[in-house]
Formats: structure tokens, C-alpha cells, sequence
DNA sequence: TGTTTTTATCTCAACGTTGAGATTATCAAG
DNA sequence: CTTGATAATCTCAACGTTGAGATAAAAACA
């Protein structure tokens, strides 16, 4: 079988044979590329229904993962997110206003602000990451277990290499 | 070794053990897009060196690959590219004052308009790819090819699965 | 033929992100 | 202390995309 994305290749092959071999990495990043489209548009669906974007449904669940006392420094979800800080405060700025997190100032430095999920928050987020997993089940209904866990290896082994280790 | 990706389910390993069991598309899709991210910024970055936007150098590499006369409808580029038609209009009327490609009404259907590489387009586009998939092979130069081959192939089988079967 | 439906593209306001710069606070020397 | 450098966050204009609606042409139907 084929996808789109040998569809591509086969179309470099025509117009420009000189170039073939140097598109093997096109049959791993352009799958990744087109793969992440498809995931993104389904994961920003199943936030929708909760009345979240995208970026505030990872800025929830990143918040939910951290633990008690479930607040995180903005810097914490620059790097998360691998997003601007602009990005963030605007994220911040619309979730606080819906009530989702709150933004406290403690501790001894006071450049840093704290953000912390609100009881609120907590809600919205159980039931939004509950269809999320739903949602990421249901896309890959199909797919053999084995295959998924094969393939989940190999980027792991590629996101190392490019010394993606940390989401501090 | 672990990633990002081991790294956030740890954390939800912690907080929230009941859903460890439903987590098992994150280790694929979560990989998946933050692998997506990096390429993304890297592409963005080599595009840029040639004064294309990353969709405008899309749509380049696009018209290049359909061979003679390098001409495709508005149409064909949204499929393409998974995107709305607003944006396509967009990147067409700042590639035409750029004067990479130029609009052509051919044909006996004049709803479609055709978009034509210029000569000027072909020689952007002929650097900027070199210097692409010289990007593409720097960012894999440390994995080894047999893992990169291996990955792709699962990732085929995901989107063949998912019904990504076309770029028409 | 005239009417309706469908198709292809464009328009445009709203949205989230970027990226440079501003602001304010902390840290390091002297 | 004071000065300079570093760090964390916010501000804001510019940018590309979205998505609903408009426009216009072609196809389907009556």
C-alpha cells in the first residue's frame, strides 16, 4: 500500500531523479508532519467541547500532571510548550478569565508569577483529558498495538538524538 | 534512556495512576508532535534563508513535483496542503508580488485559476529544496538509518490506517 | 430556457503566535 | 551601597491561519 506521502516521493522521482536519494528523511518527517496535522485537528475538536483552545488544554493538563499544589511558574510552560512567553501570557490572561487557573505571586522571587489550576480548572480539565485519551484510542482503533508501540520506540530514539530529554 | 514524552507520562504515572492504562497513544502521538515542532522550526528557519514563508515554500515544492507545465489550481494546493482556502489566497497573492508564481485564467472552466511557477519561482525553489533536504539529513546525521526506515514504515501504516492515502 | 444546486475562489474580521522591546526584580562585582 | 548584568514576565504590532460568508461560474434539473 501507499500513503501521501509516497505519493510525494514518487512524484520527485519523475521530475527530478537526481535528488532521490537524498529524500529518504522525507519518509520520516513528512509523515511526521502530515500525522501531526491530523492529530492536532482531532485533538483541537475534542478541546472545543470543553470550551478550551489547544494551548490552554496543554497549559491545563501540564498544570493536572505537575501534582499537588498544581502551580507551575510561566517560564515552566515556556518550556513545556515550546512556545514564546507573548504565547503563554496570552493563554494565561484568556484561562483566567474563564476561571481556569489564577495567577499568585509567593515565594521570595518576585519576577516569578505562580500559575495555579483553580477548582474550576480541575473540573474541565478531568473531563476534557477523559475524551482526549478517548479521542487518541478512537484514532488508532485500527492500528495493531504492536505496530504502535514498535513505531512510538523509534521516535523516541530520534527524539533523544536530537536531545529532546527534558520538560523542565 | 527516556524523552519528553517518558518524562510527562511518569508524571501522570504519579497523579493520576487510573489513567496509566489509556496513556498508550501518547507515547506515539506525543511524539509525534513534538518531533513535528522541531521540524517545523528547523524547515522554518531554512525556508526563511530564502525569503519564503514555510506554507509559501509549500506551495513551491508543490508546483515543482507536478513536473510541466509547473501550473496546479488554488483547489489542489488545499488539498495539499491540509489547509483552508483563506490561507492558500494569502500565500498566492504574497508569492505573486514576489513574483515566484503568477495567476493564470486557462481553460474552459474560468472559476479555477491556475497558479504557474515563474522562472524566477523555479530557481527559489531549486536552492531553497537543496538547502532543505540538507537540513533534513543534518537533523537525522546521528540515527541510525535502519531506525529512520523501520519508524517510517510504521508511521505508513498509521496514516494508510487513518486514511491519508492522497495529495490530490 | 430558466431555475436551482454545486463548485472554485476570494473577502475579511477574529484568533493565536511570534519576536523584539519594555518593565521590574534579582544577582554579582566592586 | 552602587552599578551592571542577568532573569522573568508583559506589551504590542505584525503575521499567517481560520472559518463563515460573498461572488461568480458551471452543472444539474425542470
Amino acid at each position: 500500500m501507499s500513503d501521501a506521502v509516497d505519493a510525494i516521493i514518487g512524484q520527485w522521482s519523475e521530475e527530478r531523479p537526481d535528488v532521490v536519494e537524498d529524500l529518504w528523511p522525507v519518509q520520516l518527517f513528512g509523515r511526521i508532519q502530515r500525522l501531526a496535522r491530523v492529530i492536532d485537528k482531532s485533538a483541537k475538536a475534542a478541546a472545543a467541547a470543553h470550551g478550551v483552545e489547544h494551548g490552554e488544554f496543554d497549559v491545563l493538563t501540564t498544570l493536572q500532571r505537575s501534582g499537588p499544589p498544581y502551580t507551575l511558574t510561566a517560564g515552566a510552560f515556556i518550556k513545556a510548550s515550546m512556545v514564546t512567553s507573548g504565547a503563554i501570557t496570552n493563554r494565561i490572561d484568556k484561562m483566567e478569565a474563564k476561571g481556569l487557573v489564577e495567577r499568585v505571586r509567593e515565594g521570595d522571587d518576585r519576577r516569578t508569577i505562580k500559575i495555579r489550576l483553580t477548582e474550576h480548572g480541575h473540573e474541565v480539565t478531568r473531563a476534557a483529558f477523559a475524551d482526549h485519551l478517548a479521542n487518541y484510542a478512537q484514532l488508532l482503533a485500527d492500528v495493531d498495538r504492536d505496530v504502535v508501540d514498535k513505531t512510538a520506540e523509534g521516535l523516541r530514539h530520534v527524539l533523544e538524538t536530537l536531545g529532546d530529554t527534558t520538560i523542565k
